[in-house]
DNA sequence: CTAAAACCTATAGTGACTGGAGCTTCAAGC
DNA sequence: GCTTGAAGCTCCAGTCACTATAGGTTTTAG
C-alpha cells in the first residue's frame, strides 16, 4: 500500500479534467475525500485515480451523474449480478438513440432550409420563412430537445 | 389594427410553451413587452404571437438564444440580403452534424459494451470493465460533449 | 531564503428555462 | 353587484455539470 500522494493538479492532468471538477466531485460525495497535508492540500492515492478515471469515462459516454454514481457503486460489488449495470447502460443507449433520431430530423430540416439559391433578399429567404411558419417543415422535428 | 388582446396563458397554449418561458423572453429582451390591463396583466397582440412562434420554432431546431435573437432581427429587415441568416443556419447545421457524429460513436461504444452474455457477475461485466479502462474502447469517443 | 507555481475556500456565473410562495386580478355564474 | 375559482402578478431559488474569479496560503525549486 505505498500510497502515492498525488496533488490535485497532477491528478487532473492525468485524467484530463479541471482541478475544480475534482473538488466538485468531492463536494457532491462522488469521489471520496483524500488525505490532506499539514497545510490542508489534497493528496490522492492510486484508488482515487482509478475512481476518477471511471467517472470521467462514464461522463464522456454521456451518463448523467446519478447514473455514474450507481455504476460506481456497482463496480465495487464484484460478486453481484451485473443486470443493474446493463440496465443503466441500456437506458443510456436508448437516450442516445432518441437524441440521434431527433438531431437527424433537425439536420434534414436545416438542410432543406438551406437548399435554395443565394444572393437574394430576406423576404424570399427560406430560412426565415421556415422559422416563421412551421407548416413549411416536412418532418416532425417538433418535440423536446431531450438532453442526454 | 384591432389588436386582439391575448392573455399570457392563452398565448402559451397557442404556441406550446410555458407561461414562465414567455415572461423569461420578455425579461431578456427577446420578446417586446406587451400592453397591460389596469391591474397590470399582460395582453398580447397578433404580432407577439408571430414573434413568439418564430422564437419557439428556432429553439426547437436547436438554435441557441443569441442566434435566435439575430434571426429575429433579420426577419424584420425584409429588404436586406439573407446571407447572414444563411450563415447562422449553416453554423447550426454544422453543430448538429458534430453532435450526431459524437453521439454515433457513443452509441457504438454502448452497443459494444452491451454485447455480452447476461446473468454473470460484475467482475466479468463488460459495461463496468469498459468504464474502468478506456483502452477497451474501440472508437475514439473521447472528446467534449459539444452542446448545440 | 525567495519567488513562482500550485493550492485553498467561498461565491457567483453559465444556458434556458422551471417551480414555488404569497399575493392580486379577472371573468363567469348567480 | 357579489362571489369564487382560475389565472395572473413579482420575486427568488433550483436545475445540470461544471467553470471562473477573488483573495488568500502552501509548497517547492533554485
Ligand atoms: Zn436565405
Ligand atoms: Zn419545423
Ligand atoms: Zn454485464
Ligand atoms: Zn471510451
Amino acid at each position: 500500500m505505498g500510497e502515492v500522494s498525488i496533488p490535485i493538479g497532477k491528478l487532473a492532468r492525468s485524467v484530463g479534467c479541471k482541478v475544480q471538477t475534482i473538488r466538485y466531485y468531492e463536494q457532491i460525495g462522488l469521489l471520496p475525500p483524500p488525505t490532506r497535508t499539514a497545510g490542508a492540500q489534497r493528496r490522492y492515492g492510486e484508488g482515487h485515480r482509478q475512481k476518477l478515471s471511471f467517472i470521467r469515462h462514464a461522463r464522456e459516454l454521456g451518463f448523467p451523474l446519478p447514473a455514474v454514481r450507481e455504476l460506481l457503486a456497482l463496480s465495487d460489488e464484484t460478486d453481484s449480478d451485473c443486470a443493474k449495470a446493463d440496465r443503466i447502460a441500456r437506458r443510456q443507449l436508448e437516450a442516445v438513440n432518441r437524441r440521434i433520431a431527433m438531431l437527424s430530423s433537425l439536420r434534414s430540416e436545416l438542410e432543406r432550409m438551406l437548399r435554395h439559391r443565394h444572393g437574394h433578399r430576406i423576404r424570399d429567404c427560406r430560412v426565415i420563412a421556415t422559422l416563421a411558419d412551421h407548416t413549411l417543415c416536412s418532418q416532425d422535428h417538433h418535440a423536446e430537445l431531450a438532453e442526454s
